[in-house]
DNA sequence: AGGCAGCGCAC
DNA sequence: GTGCGC
DNA sequence: GCCT
């Protein structure tokens, strides 16, 4: 499906409609099954719109293309069922104004026709094309990914139809923006380089400066700016976008005016800067360490390796620095999830492996490996862990542990550690394992899936609706006194 | 002005 | 209790 | 950092 927030066919005229009601615009392969479709900015003017309409029809000859009023959508889903389109549709011969739009956009049509098929600035409709490209390629992806265990992962890669449109509904009544509506189909590339490269930049010096969310303010700026569908021009643009307030904006014009970002080209200068950044890539290495290691004078991984003091995690995580920085190109990590896999149903028939994490959100590289294993018997998974554990340490494929955590052995069970593919040049690689009872699946490979900002975005969305959302369950009725829960309610899910 | 999640482990 | 990673 |  194709869904498009508003704002990339805004046109400066007259919006269509004054009761500013969303349209759908519907791709029809026949009666019942409606293929594409894509939410239309209310502010879409007249002409633009029949523009589309005729566009449409005419690439699409096969299928019917319809603008249908949002309120259908409400009666579908009131009535949980498909009603008729034909009384929420918008005819082209509806009115007279309207005509006289189709007709002047027909004559422009014939006029320009043996010009250049490619001029016609027909916005939605290179969008469309886009979009279509960008969904054959992620189908295609998707399939070449030949996992067994994939077929079932359809109905949770991602929410149905349906969903999406409450949430569509739900984030445009509400005017905020929700990571965790939009599609991965939709993504483009990023058209705002320029500045989130510089950003970028700032976001991790102040991670390592200890900033936590002062940087997360940050990563939601980014963020909205990778997904911006065109270039930022201006700083009201900027200005405009949920998640990018004055000071953020005011960055963005001084980038756009200059080409440069004078705080950041300061800070980055400054030789603990550096240094910071040198030490918190070392796992186990936060912020403060970080700090404290330059306060005693460090400023060399060698001065670690030799004078500081160092705790076991951190050991390990100086000994495979340069390895741990590399990405995991996707065939890699599938081929970690087949060992652990293969591992595991020696063990016990019918577990469920499942690589999680950037992998499972279709990255072309990963930084770590996440494979969460269940059992839909609800009692297998028991007892699993440490025996797997000890599988592939025998194996030498688990190299050193960093966190064995072990909580009540029928919950969930954690592992956080190194291993590497038994092949000439393969790197030591992280991996988590993370056993779970199967009632628990379905959030934990949610929460395993992310992304990080996807979950922040899940949780408040729950939080908004009376619900809480973790990594086992999602639970309804809960109440709160301040940070303090006090009533954990009823377990939905 | 206060939230931006909340947990278990190592130390 | 704090720092860290998830 | 941003948002409510």
């Amino acid at each position: 499906a194709f869904v498009k927030h508003g704002g990339s066919l805004v046109d400066d005229t007259k919006p269509i409609d004054e009761h500013s009601m969303p349209y759908f615009l519907i791709v029809i392969y026949d009666e019942i099954t409606i293929q594409n479709w894509r939410t239309i900015d209310t502010t879409l003017s007249k002409k633009k719109f029949y523009q589309s309409l005729k566009a449409f029809n005419e690439r699409q000859s096969a299928n019917k293309v319809a603008f249908i009023q949002s309120l259908w959508l409400s009666e579908c889903l009131k009535q949980k069922k498909y009603v008729q389109i034909s009384s929420y549709e918008l005819k082209a011969d509806s009115d007279n104004n309207k005509q006289e739009d189709l007709k002047e956009c027909t004559k422009r049509k014939n006029s320009d026709e043996n010009v250049d098929n490619l001029k016609k600035p027909k916005i939605s409709e290179q969008e469309l094309m886009n979009d279509k490209k960008r969904i054959v390629k992620y189908q295609e992806e998707y399939k070449s990914d030949s996992d067994s265990s994939y077929c079932d992962d359809e109905s949770t890669m991602g929410l149905s139809n349906k969903d999406f449109f409450e949430l569509q509904l739900y984030s445009k009544s509400t005017n905020e923006s929700w990571t965790c509506a939009h599609s991965s189909k939709e993504q483009t590339e990023n058209l705002n380089e320029h500045i989130t490269d510089k950003l970028e930049k700032m976001l991790t010096i102040y991670e390592n400066k200890n900033e936590k969310y002062r940087a997360l303010g940050y990563q939601k700026a980014i963020l909205i700016l990778k997904r911006h569908p065109k270039q930022i021009q201006s700083k009201e643009e900027a200005l405009a976008l949920p998640g990018i307030g004055k000071r953020i904006a005011d960055k963005i014009w001084e980038i756009l005016q200059t080409g440069d970002l004078r705080k950041l080209d300061e800070m980055s200068s400054r030789e603990d800067t550096n240094s910071l950044k040198l030490f918190t890539d070392i796992h186990g290495v936060g912020p403060t360490t970080a700090h404290l290691f330059l306060t005693q004078g460090y400023r060399t991984l060698e001065d670690l390796k030799t004078k500081a003091n160092l705790t076991r995690q951190q050991k390990i995580g100086l000994k495979y620095y340069d390895e741990f920085k590399q990405r995991i190109p996707r065939d890699e990590v599938s081929k970690i999830e087949n060992k652990v896999k293969c591992a595991a149903l020696s063990l016990k028939h019918g577990l469920i492996v499942q690589a999680c994490g950037s992998y499972r959100r279709g990255q072309a590289t990963c930084g770590d490996v996440d494979i969460l294993i269940t059992h839909p018997d609800r009692k297998s998974h028991k007892g699993i862990f440490t025996r797997l554990l000890n599988l592939l340490h025998e194996q030498n494929f688990l190299t050193d542990d960093l966190v064995v955590q072990e909580e009540n052995c029928d919950n969930q069970c954690k592992y956080l550690g190194v291993c590497r593919l038994d092949e000439a040049n393969s790197l030591h690689r992280r991996i988590d394992i993370i056993v779970v009872p199967y009632d628990e699946y379905a959030c934990a490979l949610l929460y395993f899936t992310g992304s990080t900002h996807f979950n922040r975005s899940m949780r408040h969305l729950a939080r908004k609706l009376g619900l809480s959302l973790c990594e086992k369950s999602i639970n309804k009725n809960v109440r709160r006194k301040g940070v303090e829960k006090v009533n954990t309610g009823e377990r939905l899910v």
